[in-house]
DNA sequence: TGTTGACTCTGACGTTGCGTAATAGTTTAG
DNA sequence: CTAAACTATTACGCAACGTCAGAGTCAACA
């Protein structure tokens, strides 16, 4: 058992800190002395240690909450997309370093700001927070949730899986044909009946997070074949694109 | 001329920040019109440019504004400071990219905080600031220099070399022998006379400053030869562990 | 046993850097 | 000439603590 001093030397947060997280519901010790005094054991550093990572991304505290308490909460998985950020943030700080450099040597008033652009990374995070618990969509999927059997989630499951395949079926043909854009009008239509409301936007969102290179690429790709994952992704791209204007 | 949506699009600064950082000051349009629309020339997108590197690296919007602000301010030396604290960052990124591949593959949990300290940057920072107009000490040397000539600047700068140099004549000795703690002595108050009151922990830091690895250590090296700046360092600490317990 | 010095608690208010209306005037395209 | 798109200025709100203020606690030493 460590008090907030020692927790505090340890890890760096400061002691006000600490009590702010008490405060909020973020970080409770694992017990209280008679006079009060907060006493934190191994699970409550370790629960810490994930807060810090999230920290880190510049979550905020409430989502940071929301995500670690959500019962589909997985810390393998938060752990890899944890890691695939921090990736995306020092890429950021590469391009800026590369920037100051250029103006540095050549002294050149280029009106480039695209180094400061942190679109990415926003849209990545954004994607993050709707996989846990951080987001109306999820909460919204968490309720639509809450009476499925174990059987009715592997069917639901098994059916998204197999939206995926038809895509890799066709994934060599154009993406704007009719069939493909039938498929895209499937995929939201079983989004929004199964999950959450699947809004154009929403689908344009998502569309890009499965190109992103990340696990969804991944996922998508073994089930329909390399390249699914950006099939789908120009499908979508070109779906939304009729919608929207 | 761009109106604030142009600017706003252009660099992703939104329109509420670009008109707050007018009221405070720290970027003004290069003109209002007659109905009080801001309008942005090259030149405050040059300023902006400026202030969106030192915000990417945490500085608070009034240090900002008192740094570019500053008579001294040389903006390659600046550009210097900031590719380095942007390294410094990335490293810290990395770190915790280790860290958390750690825990990824072993589940360990290792009671390890030390990915998240900051120190480093922090104590970087904080002599970043020195140097330019963002500290009691700055403001106190900018006092002081008011009514310095150019010669009695030389005069100052001169000795402030000699002083190094003189260093680096005993930089093969032992850090703790009475002359390296003498010199140390004279460093402090040679500082204190000429630039800013410098107590043992002003000291101390300048100390880290100077062996760092950076345009210091380099500018240090090059008056008494390689290996000055740590030597300097080490006999400042010796010097204010004495002091300091 | 008393006292000192280091810790801790709980409010309460202050701060930074904007976001978010609310209300009102301005400019521009058709 | 009107609607749509922009802009301005208060004004309030918010997150994540920092910073007192006032008061209780604990360990150790005299």
């Amino acid at each position: 058992m460590m008090t907030v001093h020692e927790v505090s030397k340890l890890t760096g947060v400061s002691i006000r800190a600490l009590q702010y997280y008490d405060k909020i519901g973020l970080l409770s010790p694992a017990e209280k002395t008679d006079a009060g005094y907060r006493l934190y054991d191994d699970a409550a550093l370790e629960r810490l240690q994930q807060i810090l990572l999230f920290r880190e991304l510049e979550f905020p505290l409430k989502d940071i909450r929301e995500i670690i308490e959500s019962p589909f909460f997985d810390r393998k998985k938060a752990l890899q997309q944890q890691i695939e950020l921090l990736t995306l943030k020092k890429k950021h700080l590469e391009d800026l370093i590369t920037f100051a450099r250029g103006i540095k040597l050549t002294g050149v008033k280029n009106m480039d700001f695209s180094a400061f652009d942190t679109k990415k990374i926003d849209e990545y995070t954004e994607n993050a927070k709707k996989q846990w618990g951080a987001s109306p969509e999820f909460k919204e999927f968490e309720k639509k949730s809450e009476n499925w059997t174990d059987e009715s989630k592997k069917a639901v499951y098994d059916s998204f899986i197999q939206l995926f395949a038809d895509f890799g079926k066709i994934k060599d043909s154009d993406p704007s044909s009719p069939e493909a854009q039938q498929k895209v009008k499937d995929l939201q239509a079983f989004i929004s009946k199964n999950f959450y409301k699947c809004s154009d936007e929403v689908l344009f969102g998502l569309g890009k997070m499965y190109a992103a290179g990340g696990e969804f690429t991944e996922n998508i790709d073994s089930y329909g074949g390399s390249g699914t994952a950006e099939f789908v992704h120009q499908a979508i791209t070109v779906y939304c694109g009729k919608q929207m204007k």
